[in-house]
RNA sequence: GCGGGCGUAGCUCAGGUGGUAGAGCGCCAGAUUGUGGUUCUGGAUGUCACGGGUUCGAGUCCCGUCGCUCGCCCCA
């Protein structure tokens, strides 16, 4: 019989890969909660309308990327495609629009009908952050200095840059955008086909084209900062300060666009050069139309995501196991007593473990290939004394040790 | 959605020009019935991704499908 296949872009973690993925969620939830973050659980589908009515109708995200059904009793479901959307629906269902700020921490497995490459699945994982109820530039800042100090623990900052950009408020941004478009009209002929088509659509998104045609006409491309408001300019200007007052590096990039309508102001990416196409491992920006757009009061907010994937390929080495100890009886006759050991080992919160069958020489090969760091071995002549020969494994050494010593011993 | 590369044992891979499938690692067993790792000996690996075609004969050539991968596109 032929074996079933997983579904193309999904796969399994295990072994090296889910301890890698681990490490990423784990040193996340830890940094967060010393920035203040709590951890929201929501759920991983939700009305099609909290995504097809946030993210905006030219993004290719909703117009062809969800995976859109109908339930049992034809209601239009989908799978989260991304995490904002839900946290701020979960907001408002809350009522916690009442209780700002919210500082939220999350993470979980998201869903993209893409055609998968290095580093991006169709179900793959985020974590995520959002600072909701605060429009001041060091929440920005704040926000921005949590994802770097987790990029630093988890000892991958150091090929990593941060690039910010803002896209200003709406005034600024409207004024930018009628500039874009007659600049690039005029040079219609010579952008790409994929760009003329943004012209219509999208015109900010012509400016992180990867067209060689685009290349030359983006240099001489007109920048958005003369045309920021007086009060778009210094929220830039803070936010930058704040992110010198935070120690984190950075580096203007004013090509950094998004690709969904509810950004203003900030944008940042943290790019690597170590994944090919898919070098953005952690971005984000100011959202401060979204709230409302799910039917709460405006509410400014700010957070970024991160691609957990990603982020598991660039850890250097992958954590460690843990290494058990392993307990050996020599015979049936003191299996019982084994099992005794057994628990008390685990619950002085040692990770041990036992093999049900085989000879001693069987269960010593089987000690030494889970990767035990010890085997407890027991002997009827041994228990007769009360005591247990501890054997470390990678030694070689063993000695006889009482049993009301053992756990001391181990931990 | 578009283009390139690739699918042979659990893993990594070899198999000029067509002649019924191999290595290393791993696995199982023994040397060794109260002591693992090292060593030695023996053993099993398999619809050659799937389906069709050409041929006396296909892992090898042709077509299609599926999957993986790299880039484009897209993206928190």
């Amino acid at each position: 019989m032929t074996p079933i296949q997983p579904i193309r872009g999904t796969r399994d973690l295990i072994g090296e890969d889910i301890r890698r993925h681990r490490q990423v969620i784990e040193t996340a939830r830890r940094i967060t909660e010393t920035y203040g973050f709590e951890e929201w659980v929501t759920p991983i589908f939700e009305d099609t309308r909290v995504f097809s009515r946030t993210l905006g109708d030219t993004s290719d995200v909703v117009t062809k990327e969800m995976y859109t059904f109908a339930d049992r009793s034809g209601e239009s479901l989908t799978l989260r495609p991304e995490a904002t959307a839900g946290i701020c629906r979960a907001l408002v269902s809350n009522g916690l629009t009442q209780s700002l700020p919210q500082k939220i921490f999350f993470s979980g497995p998201m869903f993209r009908y893409e055609r998968p490459q290095k580093g991006r699945y169709r179900q793959f994982h985020q974590i995520d952050i959002e600072l909701i109820g605060r429009s001041h530039p060091l929440a920005d800042a704040e926000v921005i200095a949590c994802g770097f100090a987790i990029l630093e623990a988890l000892g991958v900052a150091g090929e990593i840059v941060l690039e910010i950009n803002t896209l200003g408020d709406t005034e600024s941004r409207n004024a930018y955008r009628a500039a874009l478009v007659s600049y690039f009209a005029a040079h219609r002929d010579a952008l790409s086909v994929e760009s003329r088509a943004r012209l219509e659509r999208n015109p900010l998104r012509i400016l992180d084209s990867k067209e060689p045609a685009d290349q030359e006409i983006l240099a001489e491309a007109p920048a958005i900062g003369p045309h920021l408001t007086a009060n778009a300019a210094a929220f830039y200007e803070g936010v930058k300060e704040g992110l010198t007052r935070f120690g984190v590096p950075f580096r203007e990039n004013p090509r950094i666009v998004r690709g969904l309508d509810y950004y203003s102001h900030t944008a940042f990416e943290f790019v690597t050069t170590h994944l090919g196409a898919q070098g953005t491992v952690m971005a984000g920006g100011r959202y401060d139309g979204l709230v409302a757009e799910m039917g709460g009061p405006p509410t400014p907010a700010v957070g970024w995501a991160a691609g957990i994937e990603r982020l598991a390929m660039l850890l250097t080495e992958a954590p460690p196991a843990l290494r058990p100890v392993a307990v050996v009886p020599v015979s049936a006759a003191v299996e019982a007593a084994s099992v005794d050991i057994l628990r008390r080992l685990r619950a002085a919160g040692i990770r041990a473990e036992m093999e049900y069958q085989g000879n001693l020489r069987r269960r010593m090969e089987r000690a030494n290939r889970i990767g035990a760091r010890a085997a407890v071995i027991l002997g009827e002549d041994d228990m007769a004394r009360g005591a247990v020969q501890l054997k470390d494994l990678a030694s070689g050494a063993q000695e006889e040790v009482p049993v009301m010593e053992l756990v001391g011993r181990l931990l």
